[in-house]
DNA sequence: ATAGGGTTAG
């Protein structure tokens, strides 16, 4: 960038970081830090300082981030968000909260908004919940970002009377909403027990993307409607929009919950030969599952070979377990059970498969009462529900 | 012309 030799301007330095930050390039990242010192750029300029927090943020460097947060004097809710939100991406929840509670007083609504979607991003939906609340009650600018924390947390929790009262803050407070908001409400509402909402919410939209229909697709899966979401994915096709890793899991998801076999092997041929996707484990998971349910355990077994770099992932071997195990295949059980063992044998349900897999034919019956006395329950289990955490 | 926060699977 110095061929010219221009000395890059701040402008050039900020677009570089940005860039390092999306990556992330943590190496390339502090060279331009460097660069940054040497031609007297910094320190005192707020904004290039920012954006080099931003990026050590980004690239999970919050040390090096929060000595710069340290260092600079007044901050601003710019300065403020990028180290709460880096403190939330890498989990640290308490950190996050530390710098929130420094400025609340200030009443910064990005401030809150970030906090809610921090606690969301990390599973308190409880505190995302509170937090929203109070931020209603104080009369706190409720921004896209707040209202989609508040949705998530609600997804998290399942709880339908709240959902009702977060779809009623959506239509009073959010009118300009993006697609962000009706993305996670079409979510909340589908993982809050009414399907008939999200396919209102989905209807109503005029511009959808590619997580509209991978959230409209689970929904329907999730309720049994396996061909419906395969109508919507055909639809998201029509409309131009190109299927991502995780609209495949969700479509092979919905073809394992609705039996569609020869669907299901179709849309991994279509992901892996047009799409160009590299199946990963979850893929590979649902497929042994779709053929495992269907006692179509070799086609299952041969795939998984077929994907062998992904052959140490305890989720595959778990689902052809059961599927071993629905079927009664015996020998193909145990090695897989050997394999969940070698893969984390502290795992206390691999300890369990283990115990059976350690049965020869004939002692399958013994077995299973060893593996009653360890897991302290009954064999019930119901169909499509893995064994391991029923 | 340069800075921040969010949604999908499991």
């Amino acid at each position: 960038m110095h061929r010219t030799g221009v000395p890059p301007s701040r402008f050039t330095f900020s677009s570089v970081l940005n860039a390092c930050a999306r990556l992330p390039a943590i190496l390339e990242g502090k060279q331009v830090h460097k660069r940054l010192i040497q031609s007297g750029l910094l320190p005192n300029n707020k904004i290039v300082e920012t954006t080099l927090l931003d990026m050590y943020a980004k690239c999970g460097f919050l040390d090096d981030a929060r000595k710069l947060y340290d260092e600079m004097g007044e901050k601003n809710s710019v300065t403020w968000v990028a180290m709460i939100a880096g403190y939330g991406k890498c989990g640290d929840v308490k950190e996050a909260r530390s710098v929130f509670d420094c400025v609340r007083e200030t009443e910064d609504a990005s401030c809150w908004a970030a906090m809610v979607a921090c606690y969301a991003q990390n599973g308190c939906a409880k505190e995302a919940i509170d937090m929203y609340m109070e931020m209603r009650a104080r009369e706190v600018k409720i921004s896209d970002v707040a209202i989609v924390g508040a949705l998530s947390a609600c997804t998290q929790l399942g709880d339908a009377e709240l959902a009702t009262t977060l779809a009623a803050d959506v239509g009073r407070l959010c009118r300009g909403r993006g697609v962000f908001v009706w993305n996670a409400l079409i979510h909340m509402h589908a993982k809050c027990g009414s399907l008939d909402l999200a396919r209102k919410e989905f209807n109503a939209m005029k511009e959808r993307d590619v997580i509209t229909y991978s959230t409209m697709i689970t929904a329907l899966a999730d309720h049994g409607q396996s061909q419906e979401a395969l109508s919507m994915f055909q639809q998201m096709q029509n409309e131009g929009l190109r299927p991502n890793e995780v609209t495949f899991i969700s479509i092979l998801n919905a073809c394992s919950h609705g039996g569609l076999v020869k669907e299901g092997c179709e849309s991994f041929e279509l992901m892996t030969s047009v799409f160009g996707i590299r199946p990963l484990a979850e893929h590979v998971t649902c497929m042994v599952d779709l053929l495992g349910r269907a006692g179509q355990l070799e086609r299952a077994y041969n795939l998984v070979m077929e994907n062998v770099e992904l052959a140490n992932d305890p989720g595959i071997w778990g689902a052809f377990h059961a599927a071993c195990r629905l079927h009664g295949d015996v020998e193909m059980g145990e090695m897989a059970a050997r394999k969940l063992g070698e893969m984390d044998p502290e795992d206390p349900g691999n300890q369990v498969v283990l115990a059976s897999g350690y049965a020869s034919n004939s002692d399958w019956q013994a077995a299973e009462k060893v593996r009653k006395m360890i897991s302290g329950k009954g064999t019930k289990r119901s169909p499509g529900c893995s064994w391991i955490s029923g």
